[in-house]
RNA sequence: UCCUCGGUAGCUCAAUGGUAGAGCGUCCGGCUGUUAACCGGAUGGUUGCAGGUUCGAGUCCUGCCCGAGGAGCCA
């Protein structure tokens, strides 16, 4: 006996083998039974004809939705089956017979399925989504290794604010206040000051009360710094780096892309150079509009996705004004009113997916937006030392996963892209 | 925090101020190729909570709770 998994059934026509996994559904037809079993690995209907095995038959027709079970069988291709192959029983052992599986094969409210997110995770979409959440994580991953990026993780307790503005978790930490880290961004310009090029990937936190499709109060970001990396090529950086991710997606998970019955065009149109636009360039765009918009004003959602809009492929917004921004966005050097830093923009309405920017790497200029951020500059006194031992101009980004995770499979909300969404009211399960 | 919409059977949803219903699920029965199978029967309710108006409230009014979408903020 051959132990197999579905998507490795196709080598094994002709033979007989075992698969362990749950019953995802069944359909009875007089004296055939089909059972659907999947095993995390896919999805196969198992045929079972009450004359030949009437023992075995009666077991399993009783059987409720995910009971646990092995079964062996011998593999057929049979074009009726769904996926090409099927298995013609020829045992059963169950190992838990499930009743009342809460989730049925029809519709539920997103209530509801959330409340049972925990088995939601057992269904054909959501594993067609997280298969594609791994992929761009291995893709990222893969493409910074390749670059000589090197992987320095950050804390997650710490006692700083990034943004100062956003809200923070607080925690109790032996009698002294820690955040969970909104970035580790601070952490990763140390690091490349050590190591050149390096990244953090890890899990964020925001406290904001953002009731949004596009917001998590944790998510997972990556974050690559380099050392003399100006904000030019920071930006061929992350259009590469999005480049590979979507190309990767595109060739390694496409079957679950047709799972997800998500168009293909739009993001088989995703290659280099992506649209750069000043955010002067994007105001003046913004203008022409019957809204109107106001130079200074900062982007709003309906903002970004107009600008997307008008583009087939990612695009690239710089040089914001200084106000928009945090405090350690440099100054761009022929006009100190807008900073050195950049948006990127999915298309089809998904919004920014990235943030980046070079970093001020004058310590007295970054003291004194630390003052005028009204930021306790003792504090940041580690983060002042980078500046006074071998600063050199250095750039770096932050890419939301999740969000990228829901352009890429085109789904509505991020809440889908996570296994375990903790969201605005949401902490359970 | 603000704006809009919603909360009725295990699930998804109907129901002019006048006897709370359907589909799915579940249970019983039927069917040798089903594809969210299908067909017949049965089962299923403190209409989110509290108060008010009314002869009578799922329906109208007030407050609260919960959810969804959007805004702000951000990745």
């Amino acid at each position: 006996m051959v132990r197999s998994w579905v998507e490795r059934l196709g080598e094994h026509v002709g033979q007989e083998v075992e698969l362990r996994g749950w019953l995802y559904n069944k359909r009875s037809s007089g004296k055939l039974l089909f059972l659907q079993v999947r095993d995390g690995t896919g999805i196969v209907q198992a045929v079972l004809f009450r004359p030949e095995l009437p023992e075995i038959f009666e077991r399993a027709e009783r059987l409720g939705q995910e009971s646990s079970i092995i079964v062996r069988g011998v593999v057929k291709a049979d074009p009726r089956a769904p996926g090409g192959y099927e298995l013609a029983v020829t045992g059963l052992e169950v190992i838990q017979a499930a009743e009342g599986y809460p989730i049925t094969p029809k519709e539920h409210g997103v209530e509801f399925l959330m409340d049972h997110r925990h088995l939601w995770l057992r269904s054909r979409r959501q594993h067609a989504i997280l298969r594609v959440r791994a992929e761009v994580i291995r893709a990222t991953r893969q493409f910074l290794d390749d670059q000589g990026f090197l992987l320095v993780d950050a804390p997650i307790l710490t006692p700083l604010s990034v943004e100062g503005t956003t809200t923070l978790f607080e925690t109790d930490y032996f009698e002294e206040k820690a955040y969970l880290t909104q970035s580790g961004q601070l952490y990763a310009e140390a690091a490349a000051m050590a190591f050149g090029r390096v990244y953090t990937f890890g899990p964020t936190f925001r406290a904001e009360k953002s009731k949004t499709r596009r917001h998590l109060t944790e998510f997972w970001m990556v974050e690559p710094e380099a050392a003399f990396m100006e904000h030019q090529e920071n930006m061929a950086l992350q259009e590469q780096l999005v480049t590979h991710v979507v190309r990767q997606v595109l060739q390694n998970r496409r079957q679950e892309l047709e799972v997800l019955e998500r168009d293909l065009a739009p993001l088989e149109k995703v290659e280099p150079p992506f649209p750069r636009l000043t955010y002067d360039e994007a105001v003046e765009m913004l203008k022409k509009r019957p809204e109107g918009f106001t130079w200074g004003d900062d982007f709003g959602a309906p903002e970004e996705t107009w600008l997307a809009s008008q583009f087939d492929r990612p695009v690239f917004i710089e040089r914001y004004p200084r106000q928009c921004k945090a405090f350690y966005m440099q100054p761009d050097p022929a006009r100190p009113e807008v900073v050195l830093c950049d948006d990127l923009l999915a298309p089809e309405g998904y919004g920014e997916i990235i943030g980046g920017g070079q970093r001020i790497h004058d310590v007295a200029l970054l003291e004194e937006r630390l003052r005028e951020h009204g930021l306790p500059v003792d504090r940041y006194h580690w983060y002042l030392d980078l500046r006074r031992y071998g600063t050199v101009p250095h750039s770096g980004f932050g890419m939301g996963i999740e969000r990228v995770v829901a352009w890429i499979c085109g789904l509505p909300h991020v809440r889908e892209t996570i296994p375990f969404p903790r969201m605005l009211n949401r902490l359970t399960p």
